[in-house]
DNA sequence: AATAATTTTTAGATAACTCTAAAAATATAT
DNA sequence: ATATATTTTTAGAGTTATCTAAAAATTATT
């Protein structure tokens, strides 16, 4: 009848593995994602799918139901809402939050996360960039390309991260790039694709893998 | 090893009945405050032992260790934090509350509960007038007294109240009696031991039951 | 002090979630 | 197409927390 914690982030690990491709999510990934053992996932999701989460067919993996659909899009918003909570207002920092986020995403309480999102003045974007869609799920659109797709002499803002793992995010930090940060694209070495930039008003050489996990809005 | 929601539950249950007497809290008592069998908590209390977080023998009831209490008084942290951030901050009434704060008092995070401490001014009593520990576990005093202990002719002020139910805050709401309202003690009817006050400038009959459950500091 | 009533503990089961190891199905390679 | 490798499911078992029913201990009553 009720939803378990653990249905939850069954739930949204399949939401997010359900939006990296079109094909339903396979029980290995949902594994990996889980850090679970594959047996334990098969068990889960013939439960999600008596409850009619999850579409289910035997050695078919799993695709989301409307309603469950709708359910990880809310834990999505709680998660996100949260997380800018923890910076906004408690000085966190865009690395720490992740972890505490995920324990606030299952409190349940119908007035709780409205009168947050109120709070925080019904913010769009978490503190890494991602969208938090609104009461209704609906996520504001924000047409963002990675830096490694910006072309030479081109100007951007950064406004969000691919991997926010705390290393990928401490060395923005410690390199002075956040979001909002307005870089210019200087030169790309053909060699190994790292990418020189101007922000700051200085010059930084960023390797492939930074320039490949950067989110930009081109001005 | 690490704690459960569950065994934190039960110590706050024991930490909340330890405070009712100086004897040790009966299985019974436990059962009756979680909403459980007198079973369940047999086998929980001897988790709970085992662990070091009660002293515990045989048909002798149960009291909490040293150990066992510093848990407890960092959940009731929590949780009356956590509740002046709701009334505060998201405007929930002081009878929305309790629910919300049952799920908050358990997120785990060194730096949360600190931050959020010094976000709200380090308040010292909830919105019922629970006095809220600090980070060592340290109480503030405040001698506050039952309005039915009050005379006739003295003049207090609102700081608490024993019964925290919805129905009791509803009707304090409904007659206009706050935390700080200041209150004069008119008269006490020997019959039903009812008593009449002066609060915001207006007569107030109000029944044994309530003066009973509001709390008061004599100025 | 013996009996009755109450409280507490034990015994045995159940439900949710997890695991390892083995079997079954599917996908890949020859 | 057949064999091999990989993925997925099943079978069986362990853990945590709960329950009912019965046994044991304690407390209250006569
Ligand atoms: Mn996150
Ligand atoms: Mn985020
Ligand atoms: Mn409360
Ligand atoms: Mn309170």
């Amino acid at each position: 009848m009720m939803i378990t914690l653990t249905e939850e982030n069954y739930i949204k690990a399949i939401y997010h593995l359900g939006k990296l491709g079109t094909a339903n999510v396979s029980t290995n990934a949902i594994a990996k994602e889980m850090e679970t053992k594959a047996s334990s996932v098969t068990d889960m999701v013939k439960k999600l799918s008596e409850k009619a989460y999850v579409d289910y067919k035997k050695y078919q993996g799993v695709s989301l139901t409307e309603k469950g659909k709708a359910i990880a899009v809310n834990i999505v918003r709680k998660h996100r809402l949260w997380e800018v909570f923890l910076v906004e207002k408690l000085n966190f920092l865009w690395d720490e939050v992740h972890d505490v986020a995920e324990q606030l995403e299952h409190i349940k309480s119908p007035k709780l996360i409205d009168e947050l999102d109120a709070f925080l003045n019904f913010p769009t974007h978490d503190p890494h960039g991602d969208p938090i869609p609104d009461k209704d799920g609906n996520f504001s659109k924000l047409d963002k390309v990675k830096l490694s797709k910006v072309a030479v002499g081109e100007t951007c803002t950064c406004v969000g991260v691919e991997d926010s793992s705390s290393a990928f995010l401490k060395y923005l930090d410690n390199h002075k790039i956040a979001l909002g940060s307005k870089i210019e694209v200087i030169a790309i070495e053909p060699f190994d694709e790292s990418v020189t930039i101007l922000i700051n008003a200085s010059k930084l050489n960023i390797s492939k893998h930074v320039s490949n996990n950067l989110f930009v809005r081109t001005n």
